[in-house]
DNA sequence: CTAAATGTAACAGTCACGGTTACAGTAATG
DNA sequence: CATTACTGTAACCGTGACTGTTACATTTAG
């Protein structure tokens, strides 16, 4: 969802975008994109500007984004490797199991953002342009 | 924590193991345990017998195990790339992400898979071993 | 038969998240 | 300066996934 905006704002360009905008076109909340580009702005992806007839932009070219900066941008907390509860103790195994999973789930976060990396927004912003050529585009 | 409990079992061999005995080494309830045992049957990771006496144990030598396996047995959903709500259509953008989103997320998907591949049961197991040697180890 | 397990259902609690409303603050514009 | 059009932010509800727990039917070893 995070990326559908930032094609969105691609796609607009230098464009400023207000989130009203950008909430219709993923059928949501404004609120709900404010979140997302706080976010975003933390990460500075985007740039927004507040008042009358502003909006939000891209901070820099789309060729120089890439998912993984999203995916890290947005995800909240490692997501999928959460290392929920204490395990017990007084059990040889579950002792020393915490730091091995970490190990091992660290490294599968970095070939999973590794494999984002290889997709910028602008390769993204081609493929959807392609796909729409022929019909006609609303400047929605 | 499937992990952790197919570590024990490991551990434990050929051995039967209880899912109350594996609860209390996860410190957790049998249930849960129980719940998790379904999905590794499923996944022929682990063979379980009911009745008194009896328990689970691995169906297949750990160093034949690896976490991707692991991994698609317990994981629900692809979890984190579930593709949630339906764009606006009548966006240009919204409509033609979808495919393309699918396309990134299954490769970023297949990329984590590779990586927990790379590790076994069996590896998981060594490494414990080793960093539990010179403690007791209670028979749990 | 009895004891010890699993399989399974039902339900409460938690957590992350999306959706919604409401309101304060801010900036462009006339 | 007042209006207008935005963003930032808080508060609250509903949902879905997951864990934890209790309870019970079922199965199997001895």
């Amino acid at each position: 969802m995070a990326v559908h905006v930032l094609a969105v704002l691609a796609y607009k360009d230098g464009d400023r975008v207000t989130s009203a905008l950008l909430a219709a076109s993923v059928n949501t909340n404004p609120v709900v994109i404010r979140r997302l580009l706080l976010a975003l702005q933390e990460a500075k992806l985007v740039e927004t500007r507040k008042g009358a007839g502003s909006g939000s932009r891209l901070n820099c070219s789309p060729a120089r984004i890439n998912l993984a900066q999203v995916y890290r941008a947005v995800e909240q907390k490692e997501a999928f490797g959460r290392a929920s509860g204490v395990p017990n103790t007084a059990c040889p195994v579950g002792h020393c199991m915490q730091a091995e999973l970490q190990r091992v789930f660290d490294s599968a976060q970095n070939a999973l953002e590794r494999d984002l990396a290889k997709t910028t927004l602008a390769a993204i912003l081609d493929t959807v342009k392609a796909s729409c050529s022929g019909r006609n585009l609303k400047s929605k």
